[in-house]
DNA sequence: AAAACCCTTCGCCGCGCGCCGAACTGTTCC
DNA sequence: GGAACAGTTCGGCGCGCGGCGAAGGGTTTT
């Protein structure tokens, strides 16, 4: 009888804990067993537990600096693997009620290796509106434009085998923003260029004055009410 | 903290009888209780349990008929997860090595909605050879040509939002083939044109003598080896 | 060297859940 | 009506696993 392993992942994604740890993992960035221990809201020692099926699921891999264990997930596969399972996730309204309502997640964040968040969300809106991005097939084409220059995109010369711009269900809007290599290239250079910070002991990114003027002047994106953090 | 359901569903997939079920689901057929039961190796009443907690996960959906309950696939959609699913999950070639001893699965067979099984990854790979098809953005490209209204296959005028041929990562061969509307345009075409047949009481497909006429000399695909079934 | 810190391993507890046998409801066929 | 059958509900058993406290390596700091 055939049967992927299933049962493997779906065990290692079955528990409550475990999934609050992918979550945070979600974020792209390494975190130490103690993190997601706090993360989890469980002793270390069960977290290490949990990290190590994680482990065996190949699902997150870990490596050893110093003292610390940094975890990361396995992958953009893997990455894109959960936000399909989310997609399809039951709706949980008063979950996500009192997630809003409890200051809730920022409104900028890193999902895996690119922005999401209500303002990811808007970003893509614009270029869908002015036509730098178009959407067919279920995925996007990108459309040569003079932004994408300023955004510090890079077009490849022809479409590859994988998606150039993938686009990705926003777990909280449930609306799609830009994934894939663009969506990297779209991290990296709003890291680089400062337009964008990633805070301290918090969750989430911060979208910075220069950032905020420059995706102003850049997309015409008003976002006054959305850098309110 | 922002947590998709992900428990809810992995809880749901988590379980080796339950994962059976799926994947004899994976089929798209609908099937009886009963069948469930025998497919996971359990009893009736254990059966029941597991597929009303995999109703209150989405992920399937019942229809009473008679004194029967046949249970299906909630959607595509979920059909669709279960394969990225699947493309992450662990290589299990001790698994995979005694399923093909065992007479394994059926040289073909439907995955949901369309064709699946190293036959229908043959078919992929002329189409891909004879240009009729060209993977491009993560998606399949269909070419027109005289070959797709022999195999029933209409395209679309204008590409739309969603992919016309969305390729498919097949369980066992781990290569791609034809899925989405254009893999259910050939599925319905082979059937209704007796090109092949669904077995009676054992799963997958069978290629008639008609189908493998048609493929070779529409493909040029010699599957005699293909079709000792 | 000692202290502080991160992580892991071990042992134990308790809940949860998968499983079945038995009994019950509802439908179909004779 | 009665028999046969599909499905469900209930009760009880037993394993598995998530959880923590305690103890044991390893690394960094003082």
């Amino acid at each position: 009888m055939i049967t992927p392993r299933f049962d493997i992942l779906g065990q290692a994604i079955s528990d409550a804990s475990r999934t609050q740890m992918l979550c945070e993992l979600m974020e792209g960035r390494a975190y130490t067993n103690k993190e997601l221990a706090a993360a989890a809201g469980v002793t270390p020692q069960t977290a290490s537990a949990h990290l190590r099926l994680l482990q065996d699921a190949g699902l997150v891999v870990a490596e050893k600096r110093g003292r610390c264990v940094y975890h990361r997930l396995a992958g953009a596969e893997v990455a894109h693997a959960l936000e399909q399972l989310a997609a399809i996730a039951p709706a949980d309204s008063l979950h996500r009620a009192q997630q809003r309502k409890a200051g809730g997640l920022a409104q900028l964040r890193s999902c895996y290796d690119h922005l999401a968040g209500p303002l990811a969300v808007a970003m893509t809106r614009a270029f869908l509106d002015r036509g730098m991005l178009v959407e067919e097939q279920g995925a996007f084409r990108a459309v040569p434009a003079g932004e994408w220059l300023k955004l510090g995109v890079v077009l490849p010369e022809k479409t590859g085998r994988q998606p150039f711009a993938r686009p990705c269900l926003d777990w909280t809007e449930r609306k799609l923003h830009v994934a894939g290599p663009m969506g990297r290239q779209i991290l990296d250079h709003t890291l680089a260029s400062g337009w964008v910070k990633r805070r301290k002991h918090k969750r989430g990114l911060l979208l910075s004055a220069p950032g905020r003027a420059a995706l102003e002047q850049i997309l015409d994106l008003r976002c006054g009410a959305l850098a309110a953090a």
